[in-house]
DNA sequence: GCGCTTAAGTTGTCTGACAACTTGACAACC
DNA sequence: GGTTGTCAAGTTGTCAGACAACTTAAGCGC
């Protein structure tokens, strides 16, 4: 085991050199199928290129393609039919939420993002706070040390709120919700961190992320409800500010 | 051209025929999987035999295995790390020992989704009842109807009853919510009909659905959030059943 | 006991191959 | 004309082997 302080300090880095997560090529893979999905305006019942096809396009093995096909296709996305080929099994209007699809993110649509994930946020929350294992807890913990640490420099803090979040998502005992969160967040994040710096983070928010930490760990499910409500506000004010709405 | 009786002779005989189900290999492989799981009484968080133990025990190759692994990992139920090992994210806890295992994981996952979505439905119910334009209302009434009567036939009624939720998404005007619904109603419905096949939907389900409409159209807020909520318990607790939980 | 190195084990990905199946085109037959 | 048999090309399903990246634990030196 390393020290804790060259610990800290790799993993400082590590977080600068990969931003969030560690990108498995199955995932890249069902982002560009995405993106190609709603450039040919596929509809339902339209046929995908062929494995082999794909494979040669996207610069990776056939191997790679059928993992993440057969993602989709257990999702019921993508229907695969012997011998004769892949075909799309859901009309996928405008936007797919396991993969943002062409999602013009101007101001208004962070709104609507923020609309969607405030219910989630809020249910993931109380859920969290109730089923939270021990192990949890000292996740939780951990990762908003590591955070409140972050917030002490200059440096992106970006990575370390996503892991606290990520450690409370997790506490709740579903994948679903830190999986469609995310999804969300990371879209949402892409944009605004634009306008943004990163220092910006203001310390009511951090004050906030502590009380967070706090109720969560203790068990305090309507006090961390009333939190994540005051922080999704924050956010939305923030970005209502900044796109003059 | 035919002549008609001929015609409809043949498309009878046609019917009576169900689509031949080409069984694949992986499916067997999470059915022995499932067995495996419950006869060593793995709990959530046990390591899962390696891919190449798997591969050697069932006969099968590495890829196959690991497509019926990234199946289940999909749906929540297996978590994988690289270097590490296959490990199972969920507890198969309780339920009638007659019922298949595989039922009890997908079923279980089934739970995970209605865990989701109840969050946003009721959020887009609400906001689609006091959003809803007067085209949106008569949207929505057009929907019930159409569900009405195909309700009376032994059609199957899951396309309109689509087609009625998801103008009660469009009301909301915030499209993400109906995207993100519907791929959970997807995925959802693809395994639910799947085993399960309970194609009747009960005297209260339907007089719900007629409550929710006019709620919503008369701008009942509160009440229609009941409704909905009413709903997806009524669908939880044949999800419940059907699995033994 | 502590820290480092090493080796075994595991998942992620690639390559190449063959089998099973579908589809369309064409020929043969009634 | 309509039906059936046959064939070739294309596609998915499965297999075998290999290497890279990563984790874990045992072993070693201090």
């Amino acid at each position: 085991m390393r020290t804790r302080s060259s610990s800290q300090l790799q993993d400082r880095a590590a977080q600068m050199l990969s931003p969030v997560v560690t990108r498995t090529r199955d995932v890249a893979v069902l982002d560009a199928l995405a993106d190609m999905i709603d450039d040919a305006q596929l509809k339902k019942g339209d046929r995908l290129p062929s494995e082999p096809t794909l494979a040669a396009r996207l610069g990776v093995s056939r191997s790679t393609i059928r993992e993440a096909l057969k993602s989709w296709q257990t999702l019921g996305i993508l229907e695969r039919k012997k011998g004769s080929g892949t075909f799309l099994a859901t009309d996928i209007t405008g936007g797919s939420p396991t993969v943002p699809i062409g999602l013009k993110l101007e101001g208004h649509s962070l709104l609507r993002m923020l609309e969607v994930r405030r219910p989630l946020e809020i249910t993931v929350t109380r859920e969290a706070t109730m089923r939270a294992t021990d192990e949890d807890r000292i996740r939780i913990m951990s990762t908003y040390r590591d955070l409140d640490d972050i917030l002490k420099t200059d440096e992106d803090w970006r990575p370390a709120d996503a892991l606290f979040h990520r450690a409370i998502y997790k506490a709740s005992q579903n994948s679903l919700f830190g999986q469609i969160i995310e999804q969300l967040h990371g879209s949402f994040h892409q944009v605004y961190v634009q306008p943004f710096d990163s220092d910006q983070i203001g310390v009511s928010s951090m004050q906030l992320h502590k009380e967070l930490c706090e109720t969560v760990i203790t068990g305090k499910a309507d006090l961390a409800v009333t939190v994540i409500e005051q922080i999704l506000d924050l956010v939305e004010q923030d970005v209502r500010e900044t796109i003059g709405v």
